[in-house]
RNA sequence: GCGGGUAUGGUGAAAUAGGCAGACACAAGAGACUUAAAAUCUCUCGGGAGCAAUCCCGUGCCGGUUCAAGUCCGGCUACCCGCACCA
């Protein structure tokens, strides 16, 4: 038979649509298989290629499980809220909603031609008001147990965008989507207490399958710390000044104090400050720099002494200057430090910068030269001395610390509180009310969806401010509570929102009541495998799993972490090596490949290039190459013979079943196909294959290659689908071989095969080995002085 | 600076738990078929020496453990990813 792709794709790709053979069913009485990728956002741009790489690991994984007798849910929707919907909107005057609707019909049109298996009756979309009706219910929720606040704050706000971002989306101090310098903005923010979740978070990731380096990550985003707040008092003034340390150990090493230059103390107290002039001018001088000159190219210490105050070390009474520095964040701990330059590098710089004292409390180092980091004997610290263990001189401290009632032990997190608002017209709006009696009022849940309004023009205002700003209609509203006159929330959630919970919609897309019944969720939860992109694992998974873990909490969900297992494809780098950009041209459209090559060669080859988790060039030709090997499946219906197998084929295919299983469970997908070459390589070497020997070999192919097998398994007068055809079983026995060849070693160096009976006896083996001619010859006039057998596997030699 | 990772032919890459390095592909070269090209099929394909059998070298670098190291240990180097004046 001829591999006519383009007539097969889509005969094959109609049948499976409309017999709905890859629908999940709830509630069946069979082990379920959740597989799930991150769902597109549907851009104008179409697929990507590196969307196939991302899906078609699950894809393989969903198919064999399928045939493996699994009921699987392998759904697929769409990310639609976000920016460049709306500013493609505003550059073409078109509504996002007609944008978006477009852009998710062209996205399932592809999707469809690559011959995924999702289930087509369960797709989501976050702008479907049904949708974002549950999104906006979670958000109540979240609101009604205390964890949403509002605040005004300094925030990251990109002025490209005009929208307030939260610190993950302004990293490294550029705007995430328009890659702008991001600016410091005092803003109204509404934030989710994220932070109370970070134990959670952080305890969470013990009991999930995640890969080191994801684990890690997560880890370091939330940044836990331990220490101590410890008060210090300021001459003259009332207030004391809490600091933050994870080293209270070294309190009778502080010389001096730093504060945040937007620390309050400063502007409550700026009567005291007689150099206010030059504080005024050094803040000034630090709103300039961007983020990036304030963390990355600036290391020199710079500050200003605020003379008229002054420190005092509450276990010694020693008086100590107050400094303000842009090296002490506003943001983290108290905006506020003790400083002990002997033990730490930042301190030390500035202190040798301001001439200041300082004294060493752990020895060990060489203070002369350097801050010392490490570990050592504890002096001129009064009751600490003598400690040698930073465990127990920390935990003394504290307990001394908290007997005089000047401070306790704490926890730090770098994780901040999740900046949840935008001034954006496309995105979920933000249910609550000002009311200027009753404060800010919960729309009720009755009410819900709370709909984006119609709006002519979706351009954010100058100062900012959301394009619901101007909709009288949709801001002037009554109270909930009193029923006086009230004004709505304009902002919208980010993007992030409708992904934080969208896998559990998927269990029941269509629920009117519920965001999805319990029951379904009790069967379905937790996502088996999760596979994604590493651009994804700060942001979306950790904003994921703490909704879940908050739906967990209020016993609506079932398991407290959402993702049983997690994995990550690496890119698809352009034909040049570079990362694909549409501005160096070497983009690869996966719909030109399906239409020159065929869906099924795309699938293959994007599994064939490489590491799946590692990032690997397109290569045309390679591509081509699978193209090849699919041909030469094709014709295989050409060599059918009704003789028998051999035993030697049946060795060949038993241990190529055992290999594909195996390679797909360790998403190993590479040498699975490899393997299935080889396989097809000794079918054309022996000249000719059976029917049943064939059926195996297209089983195995099927979820890389599934609409050729299914052709090919019509060809060969099999009955059904292919892809509900039960997954072929390996004998254990069969892929054992009689007889087996092993290399012979003289002194460490390979000098010759030969074949042995499998598990012989060692005698029989080294007989054999010294037996042989080369052996021999390399053993010469030595003597042999140890003889080591690994069964199966090698003979060594020593001799002298 | 901290954390995670990677380094193997001309290229993408294989190598179970320390046991025959380079499977499977791509590219290249030669040949067959063809009026010709494409496609297909066959052969060669890490480096060096040799007519050859064969021998020597070879998994980023230096050292170690071992009968045996791509794999384990110590020390480097380069690159990639993430975080970063986090107290």
């Amino acid at each position: 038979m001829k591999h006519n792709f383009k007539k097969i794709e889509s005969k094959w790709q109609r049948k499976w649509e409309d017999e709905k053979i890859f629908r999940a069913v709830d509630g069946l009485d069979k082990p379920k298989f959740y597989g799930l990728v991150e769902f597109p956002y549907p851009s104008g741009a179409g697929m990507h290629v590196g969307h196939i790489k991302a899906y078609s690991s699950i894809e393989v994984v969903s198919r064999k499980r399928r045939m493996e007798g699994y009921n699987v849910l392998f759904p697929i929707g769409f990310d639609a809220f976000g920016l460049p919907t709306e500013n493609y909107a505003i550059k073409t005057a078109t509504h996002p909603r007609i944008i978006t609707d477009e852009n998710i019909e062209k996205f399932s049109n592809q999707l469809k031609r690559v011959g995924f298996s999702f289930d087509w009756d369960r797709v989501i979309d976050t702008t479907d008001e049904k949708y974002y009706k549950w999104t906006q219910w979670i958000f109540l929720k979240m609101f009604e147990k205390g964890l949403v606040y509002r605040d005004k704050a300094w925030v990251n706000y990109c002025p490209s965008c005009k929208v307030v971002l939260s610190n993950e989306d302004s990293q490294g101090g550029k705007c995430d989507i328009c890659h702008s310098d991001v600016v410091q903005k005092s803003k109204d923010v509404w934030y989710l207490r994220i932070t109370q979740y970070a134990d959670k978070l952080l305890e969470g990731l013990d009991t999930v399958s995640y890969p080191e380096n994801i684990r890690q990550q997560q880890v370091n985003w939330i940044g836990r710390s331990t220490g101590a707040f410890v008060d210090f008092s300021v001459t003259g003034v009332e207030d004391k000044l809490e600091i933050y340390t994870t080293r209270p150990d070294t309190l009778f090493g502080v010389t001096f104090m730093v504060i945040a230059p937007e620390h309050p103390l400063i502007d409550k107290h700026a009567d005291r400050i007689q150099n206010m002039d030059a504080v005024e001018a050094y803040r000034a001088e630090c709103n300039k720099k961007t983020e990036f000159e304030r963390t990355q190219l600036v290391k020199d210490k710079t500050g200003v002494k605020l003379e008229g105050l002054e420190g005092i070390n509450p276990v010694n009474g020693k008086k100590i200057p107050i400094f303000i520095a842009d090296y002490v964040m506003m943001g983290y701990g108290t905006g506020a430090i003790m400083a002990v330059p002997a033990h730490d590098q930042r301190d030390y710089d500035f202190a040798k910068v301001f001439g200041l004292d300082i004294i060493e409390v752990i020895k060990g180092g060489d203070i002369e030269k350097e801050a010392y980091t490490g570990d050592g004997e504890m002096v001129n610290s009064d009751f600490l001395n003598g400690y040698t263990n930073k465990k127990d001189s920390i935990a003394r401290m504290i307990q001394e610390l908290e007997k005089k009632g000047i401070g306790k032990g704490g926890v730090q997190y770098k994780m901040k509180d999740w900046a949840f608002n935008r001034q954006r017209y496309w995105g979920e709006p933000i249910p609550i009310v000002h009311c200027p009696v009753c404060g800010d009022v919960a729309v009720p849940y009755e009410e819900l969806p709370l709909r984006l309004p119609k709006v002519e023009n979706f351009a954010p205002g100058s100062e900012g401010e959301s394009p619901l700003a101007k909709i009288d209609s949709f801001v002037n509203c009554k109270c909930p509570k009193c029923g006086g006159d009230a004004k709505r929330e304009t902002d919208t959630m980010p993007q992030w929102a409708g992904s934080s919970w969208y896998f559990l919609r998927y269990i029941d897309p269509n629920n009117d009541e519920v965001f999805a019944d319990r029951e379904k969720l009790n069967y379905w939860m937790p996502v088996d495998w999760y596979n994604g992109g590493m651009e994804h694992v700060t942001r979306h998974m950790i904003y994921s799993r703490f909704w879940h873990r908050f739906l967990y909490d209020l016993g609506v969900v079932n398991t407290p972490e959402p993702y049983a297992k997690r994995s990550a494809q690496g890119l698809i780098l352009g034909p040049d090596g570079d990362k694909m950009s549409k501005s160096k041209g070497n983009v690869i459209d996966p719909l030109d490949i399906v239409d020159e090559y065929g869906a099924d060669t795309l699938r293959t080859y994007v599994l064939f290039m490489g590491d799946y988790g590692v990032a690997t060039p397109w290569n045309d030709s390679s591509a081509k190459g699978c193209k090849r090997f699919l041909e030469r499946v094709a014709a295989l219906t050409d060599k059918l013979t009704d003789a028998p197998s051999t035993p030697e084929f049946q060795s060949k295919l038993h241990k190529t079943i055992k290999k594909v299983s195996a390679d797909i469970e360790d998403m190993k997908f590479n040498t699975a196909i490899a393997s299935l070459m080889i396989l097809v390589n000794d079918v054309y070497a022996a000249g000719s294959i059976n029917k049943e020997d064939l059926t195996v070999l297209i089983k195995l192919l099927c979820p890389f290659a599934p609409h050729l097998c299914e052709e090919i398994w019509e060809t060969i007068g099999g009955e059904g689908f292919l892809s509900l055809a039960s997954w072929p079983v390996f004998d254990e026995s069969k892929t054992v071989d009689a007889t087996k060849e092993i290399g012979v070693q003289v002194n460490g160096k390979l000098k010759g095969t030969i074949v042995i009976p499998t598990d012989a006896e060692k005698e029989q083996v080294l007989e054999i080995a010294r037996g042989d001619e080369k052996v021999q010859k390399a053993i010469g006039e030595k003597k042999i002085v140890k003889e080591i057998y690994v069964p199966n596997k090698i003979v060594n030699f020593v001799v002298k």
